[in-house]
DNA sequence: GCTATCCTATGACGAGTGTTATAGCCAAGG
DNA sequence: CCTTGGCTATAACACTCGTCATAGGATAGC
């Protein structure tokens, strides 16, 4: 079955967000996914690299449709539903998940790793939605490019924040400000 | 010689920012150190967790300091030495490291893990230090601790999403946008 | 029924982990 | 001189890790 192999990415995307991809060891993937470990080299044969590559992308591809969904109603929006994914991510885990895509980022690796491309090719997609939907609602163009750079880090340094102290305060501040902002600088 | 044990602390938090705490082996630690693996557990009876603590508090109030100092100067100047010193990080260790605080916040722990505590604390530290200096420049209170946690959070996003891209964009955009914000916001 | 193909089960490999114990060095203090 | 105490060296403990090989079972097509 075929269906055996998206259990185990989405098993091992839900375990890197939570301890990070060199804490994730592909035993455990097996086990929390009741896959057998056996299997995992049958369907992954570049063993745990390609299997982190392949949760990245299938966490950050999930993300990426609910924000380009959510964009269609308009950046400010978007923006907030950005914002409440990723508070549920925290409030549904106590505290203990956050974004896969800042797990794999934040680790020692070959430049060539094919996790960090990915996730670089992530932070670039949610990026662009969101300086796509701001440009069509009258920013400019090079600042919109600017403040969705600041959209996204904000959110991911937040999700951080707010593991660390165990609150979402620094997710609600920084939603709230952002809103603020989005909304001062675009049209209607 | 104490001098061993700062040797440690000090290496400790150099390889946590480039590769995690749980990547983070004590062997690695001591030999980097040019310390002998035996004398760790002397310094550090509370084995890999005291040292791990020590090393993200170290590293903390090494930022603390310079931030506290360059606020004296303003908000913005405090804001632009903030984004300053990430970067030189960054570029620095050819995308390798980044911030040992994010770092230690995102790896799964026990909630009473000493680690995450400080770092916590550090986060918190950041904030209420660029929260201070935005209330004596004119800032209403309650959205002084709001804009800090935003540039806060901005900026340990941004340091993650530009270790992943091999690129100082992140950081670049965001630093420039939350100067205009920043700016605009205080007297003078 | 038989066979070929996909998947699973099991165990082994070498390496690396945190941690502890024991024995040794080597400089001060008497 | 000799002893005491802080530091170091070495080896061992009981793991876990990624990975691979090999053997077993099921299941589909004929």
């Amino acid at each position: 079955m075929t269906d055996s192999r998206q259990q185990l990415v989405a098993g091992a995307a839900d375990m890197i967000r939570r301890r990070g991809r060199g804490a994730t060891s592909i035993r455990e993937v097996a086990k929390h996914s009741g896959t057998p470990l056996g299997s995992t080299y049958h369907y992954f044969p570049g063993g745990k690299h390609e299997l982190a590559a392949e949760a990245v992308r299938y966490a950050a591809d999930t993300v990426s449709g609910i924000l380009a969904a959510k964009l269609r109603a308009g950046p400010v929006d978007g923006l907030q539903a950005f914002f409440a994914l990723w508070r549920n991510v925290i409030t549904g885990s106590d505290f203990q998940a956050g974004c896969p895509v800042l797990a794999v980022s934040i680790e020692e690796a070959p430049s060539d790793d094919p996790a960090v491309t990915v996730a670089a090719e992530a932070f670039t997609a949610w990026s662009a939605l969101l300086a796509e939907s701001l440009r069509q609602h009258g920013v400019d163009p090079a600042r919109a490019d600017h403040l969705a750079s600041l959209v996204v880090a904000a959110a991911e340094g937040a999700v951080a924040m707010c593991r660390a102290q165990r609150t979402t305060d620094a997710l609600d501040h920084v939603a709230a400000e952002l809103t603020a902002l989005i909304s001062a600088v675009t049209d209607r």
